[in-house]
DNA sequence: TAAGATACATACTGCATGAATGTTAAATTA
DNA sequence: TAATTTAACATTCATGCAGTATGTATCTTA
């Protein structure tokens, strides 16, 4: 006999909708003002159903901030893929990360709630996903003889913080030229790191 | 008959005591990790006082974080004083930021507790303190045609987010020598950015 | 010095997390 | 396929913490 609904489709069913659920109240409210009485409560779910699917409130919150990462980086690296040069790859990583962080919602979850949220812990673990993509086109460029810097980790730290501060700043306005804007002001940091002579 | 101790001094010591006590635990174990309890029992004060002397938590916390952005901006302003030139003067601005964000604690505070803590809330005014010098720098030297960019509010955002982070770089490291890599990854940046026409 | 304000103390309420325990239905196996 | 186990979920409760209400002692001021 065949049941009705399989305990892997349970599950699986339970767990997207606690997701999805709580990716948006975390987006919207924060971690700390979002209750797991709500989540439970808007989804018709009990304690017990949360519990069980996740160790606690901060394991759902790490499953949210995972999914988003990800979300993230594969779109970059969909953009990057378009092209073949190194140089060229990391000037449409950048812009392409600018594209999508421009999503208010995953940026207050990935560069502000969990910073915050996974302090100590293991935030690192996460961020190096983002940043380690930058830091290998950079240092490629850097090899290659393309980029000129006295220091390519250092260098990396320094287009990553200006990404993310222009993000914000792109996600705050309604102007639609921002984002144009902020894409040109990172090729032009590039282009002027550019070493000529390669 | 005078006081033992008169009101405004009862104030002014339990304010600060609990100021400190509350930022070093702020500073260390996040704002969701620090109890109320914990503040007042290691200070051997009561729950009244603190509620007397501050509104809620949050509001210890609002005063913690406006006078770390205060000493920052301090440290700043006392630095670009000693140089006249503007060009000047946003160089080492930048350079004394590194500094200062380089203690751990005041970064934890002011760029990764504050934005979760304060989210939508006055953050905003706040952080137009540290932003608001750096903006205003940078506009005055894209005026005089030093500078060249096609953004002058862009760039400051480029610019202020590559200072936190490299900020965090360097903090996190035992590496003396991290400090001045960063400094100079900036006036690099700078100095690439500059119009020699002028 | 009397009246009021101020700084603090104590006790209590309500909410949120997470644990303990119970129940039902799918999965496994004999 | 019947018996047994296990997984998914339900319910209830203990604990800890933020914030409030109310009481008291000390300082201030008219």
């Amino acid at each position: 006999m065949t049941p009705k609904l399989t305990k892997a489709a349970q599950t699986l069913h339970t767990r997207r909708a606690i997701l999805e659920r709580s990716r948006h109240l975390f987006a919207t409210r924060g971690y700390a003002a979002t209750s797991t009485e709500e989540i439970i409560q808007e989804l018709g779910i009990t304690r017990g159903a949360l519990y069980h699917q996740f160790k606690d409130k901060l394991g759902v919150f790490k499953a949210v901030i995972a999914e988003a990462y990800s979300e993230m980086t594969a779109h970059i690296n969909n953009q990057v893929q378009l092209v073949e040069d190194p140089w060229q790859q990391l000037i449409i990583g950048c812009q392409a990360f600018l594209e999508i962080a421009q999503q208010e919602h995953l940026r207050r979850l990935v560069f502000i709630e969990a910073p915050a949220v996974l302090a100590a812990e293991t935030l690192v673990e996460f961020d190096q996903y983002g940043f380690g993509l930058l830091y290998q086109s950079i240092r490629e460029v850097t090899q290659q003889g393309k980029l000129s810097t006295i220091d390519a980790e250092g260098f990396a730290h320094l287009v990553n913080g200006a990404l993310n501060e222009l993000a914000a700043w792109v996600a705050q306005s309604n102007d639609p030229e921002r984002l144009k804007t902020a894409q040109k002001l990172v090729e032009n940091l590039l282009m002027r790191h550019q070493n000529r002579d390669a």
